[in-house]
DNA sequence: AAATGACGTTTACAGATGTAGTCGAATCGA
DNA sequence: TCGATTCGACTACATCTGTAAACGTCATTT
């Protein structure tokens, strides 16, 4: 049960790991985005906090580890969403359009989008 | 400069003084929704803290002060939400909208709700 | 006028988070 | 084989967050 939320800086090296796995502590440290310029204790700290809260684990590789993400991208960012919706829009769904749409955040390409994507539900 | 973000705590807060202010400390207390039982000395240090971060206002009543909020509900959903999508979706909203509307499951009649909406905002 | 109560302010304290240093063990290069 | 490097583990520490008690000061009631 990794209920446990996953911070920031987390995420961060979540992000490394889902596009790319395993990887030691030493890989993710290079792969850092430029904005992050982290030194690898702290790669290897939030690393280790990961394990705790379940959301990766390590395979020993001679003397080092591999880390691979347990917990699916997908699966996460169906969570952070819905706990925005929850947090924001009452949990309904329509709300968070109609604001989208208030703020002209979609574009008519986006709109056509979601008007298929909606055709194909439907049905 | 309300660059500060706000805590789930204060939002439970900001939600109060949303739907009505100004208020008092103890009202704000009396309207906490039933999952948020927190003693009126919680209560106080979360309105100190949001008034720091320059969130809420007060003004003197007597010997008590009226609080109101600062910042518009508004501004803080678009700016909630834009930071989900900077931080999961690359910042693009269709991915958000694409993603919820897959995993939520739309009544026929939530469908052809938000088609109207879209059909309204194109044009 | 004294006791009681209502308020805001200050202080507290544990857990989470961001960021990193230290240390002992293992390994690799010379 | 011996020093230099590399690892993971442990420790550190300031800030933020959730939650609240203690304290001092007016005000109200007796």
């Amino acid at each position: 049960m990794s209920s446990d939320r996953i911070s920031d800086a987390e995420l961060t090296i979540m992000e490394i790991l889902w596009e790319r796995a395993p990887l030691t502590a030493t890989d993710v440290a290079a792969r850092l985005p430029d904005d992050r310029d982290w030194s690898l204790p702290t790669v290897k700290t939030l690393l280790s906090r990961l394990l705790t809260k379940a959301a990766v684990e390590h395979r020993a590789d001679g003397r080092r580890f591999l880390y691979s993400p347990l917990i699916d991208r997908e699966d996460y960012v169906s969570h952070e969403s819905k706990r925005l919706v929850d947090r924001l829009f009452g949990g309904r769904f329509m709300p968070l359009v109609a604001h989208l749409a208030e703020q002209e955040k979609l574009s008519d390409a986006d709109i056509s989008e979601i008007e298929k994507l909606l055709r194909e539900m439907k049905s």
